[in-house]
DNA sequence: AATTTCTAATAGGTAATTCCAATCACATGT
DNA sequence: ACATGTGATTGGAATTACCTATTAGAAATT
């Protein structure tokens, strides 16, 4: 019968090309693995490893193998993670990572609680991008998503969290600066298209507003690294920007800048926030228990229809 | 790291819920297995198993364990296979299932050809009902299946065949057996809906005609076990019912018979048939080269537009 | 051309695991 | 009380996985 560790070697070796580096992270030495690979090659009766002088290559027997292996591995352990929560649910160390343009203000918003309701519960934070974050959900690296729905990804499942509000952030001397609210044929405007700043391409958050605007993205001149970023260039008086709802609380909560927030409507503009995790994990409970806790922190972003633009 | 094989004793367990009977369809001695269930549970610091004095329990983490152990197990399997095949394709022993209504007169026509075509594959064949055919594919009792499209499941891939028309068939004698063709709405008048002979409940085949004649199943007197059946009433002049067209050809080719077949018009009647087989199956070539085999023995019905109503 | 450096494969020995046969302990039903 | 059927236990044999140390071969360097 094939043995989980045998296989694993051949995940490790497929993932590292390199005998002694797949054997070390492993833990066992470089011939242990070397000829458990090679008594596995016997069982199936198939070369999976060309072994060239200075380079590993697998066979497409041994790709097709490892990639089927490596979803074997996994399903270990998620079997591992189901026996050790089933005893002690909501526990464990939960690799969870959320899309940039909401992480510092989400965590900032609800650490403290989650902290708090989820004692035993160790939670790793890592802030990805959507494209990398699903391909490291997929891949095992990371346990849980919170990203912009819907990701319709087959394998996964998503629980939403809530709709959040996009506002257009404008320097207090702006010219719109005193206007109640703001539609996308305004936003469409040739003044504005040269003067909406957004972030880099690969953010979500960017492409949303791209949409939205129907914005070339060579008509970009200046793209942020982050929100905050923006945050300086708007509050500087250089341009405007799309702003989530909740890192425009943090920012009015923290007052000191000066940003006017207007609400765009005709469509009202927002995006649905939520969890995402492979189907059949084993934090699933996690999940639930993470979106209690967060619902009952975010009502007030959640109601989210104000129409009264907010000024500091 | 878990074991396989410790693995799929724990299956075992769970299927046949006795110490004895699960080592022995694992070949191993009844102690084996009950010591190493005992190691697993160990491993994985949960109890897996209520030893009740005359029966063997899962716990509620034991059976969800259970059940994605034989999904490993069948992964294991797989790549098996996977293994195999990649030396020797098209060879090794095929479980494939055909719906009843269909599997005689396929295997009749095909099966000479597929043997010649492919010598070295042997292929076991199970006549199923599509219930319990979709059932045995999920669990790895079949591997490959031809049926009803379409089907969509998660997990399932499948390739359309060729769309079988279907005949009304009448008695020689009986007031239709002159026309050229019949309507819906003919079908659905009330003395057709008493004379009308469908399959039992659970075939595909009477579900499609319940549904075609929006008849109740209250309504029907008798239901026959096979087509077989249905061909021996309609031909001793009792009522009429629905034909596809591979079993007619098999009908008329052997003569004897004193039915009349008829086409259904307005709308055309018809039924798509195809192969489904778990994605990632080590089989797929193997239904790819039967696909190819079958599609050249059957284009003359695959082309299936007659409107002159056949009689023998 | 010789040497160094990196690679993976091999050899030999040890500890752990897996397994079986025989037996035990404990029920249930006669 | 007894037979029957259950899973658990024991002791020992065979196998397996693993390590350290070494070897062999191929590239890069001198």
């Amino acid at each position: 019968m094939l043995s989980l560790k045998d296989l694993s070697y051949l995940v490790s070796l497929n993932e590292l090309r390199h005998f002694g580096k797949a054997a070390a992270a492993c833990h066992v030495s470089q011939p242990t693995l070397s000829g458990q690979l090679k008594k596995l090659e016997h069982q199936l009766g198939v070369q999976l490893i060309e072994r060239g002088s200075n380079r590993v290559i697998l066979t497409h027997v041994g790709l097709e193998i490892a990639q089927r292996a490596k979803a074997m591995v996994l399903q270990a352990h998620e079997v591992e993670e189901l026996a050790r929560t089933s005893n002690t649910p909501l526990t464990g160390r939960l690799k969870l990572a959320v899309i940039p343009s909401l992480a510092p203000y989400l965590m900032a918003k609800t650490g403290a609680r989650v902290g708090a309701l989820l004692p035993e519960l160790k939670i790793e934070l890592h802030e990805l991008e959507t494209a990398e974050l699903l391909r490291q959900l997929r891949n095992g690296d990371i346990d849980v998503g919170i990203l912009v729905l819907p990701q319709a990804q087959a394998g996964l499942r998503s629980l939403s969290l809530w709709r959040e509000q996009l506002w257009l952030g404008v320097g207090r001397e702006h010219e719109w600066a005193h206007r109640t609210q703001v539609t996308r044929t305004q936003l469409l405007s040739d003044k504005m298209g040269a003067e909406l700043i957004l972030l880099q391409e690969g953010h979500c958050l960017a492409d949303q507003a791209q949409q939205l605007c129907q914005l070339k993205s060579q008509s970009q001149a200046f793209r942020g690294a982050s929100l905050e970023t923006l945050r300086y260039m708007v509050s500087a008086g250089n341009g405007a920007t799309l702003v989530p709802q909740l890192s425009m609380e943090a920012w009015i909560s923290h007052g000191e800048d000066r940003i006017v927030y207007i609400p765009i409507t005709e469509p009202k503009q927002a995006r649905e926030i939520g969890f995402l995790a492979r189907t059949g994990s084993a934090y699933w409970p996690c999940v639930e228990a993470l979106h209690e806790v967060m619902t009952s922190v975010l009502p007030s972003v959640s109601t989210g229809t104000q129409t009264v633009p907010l000024v500091i």
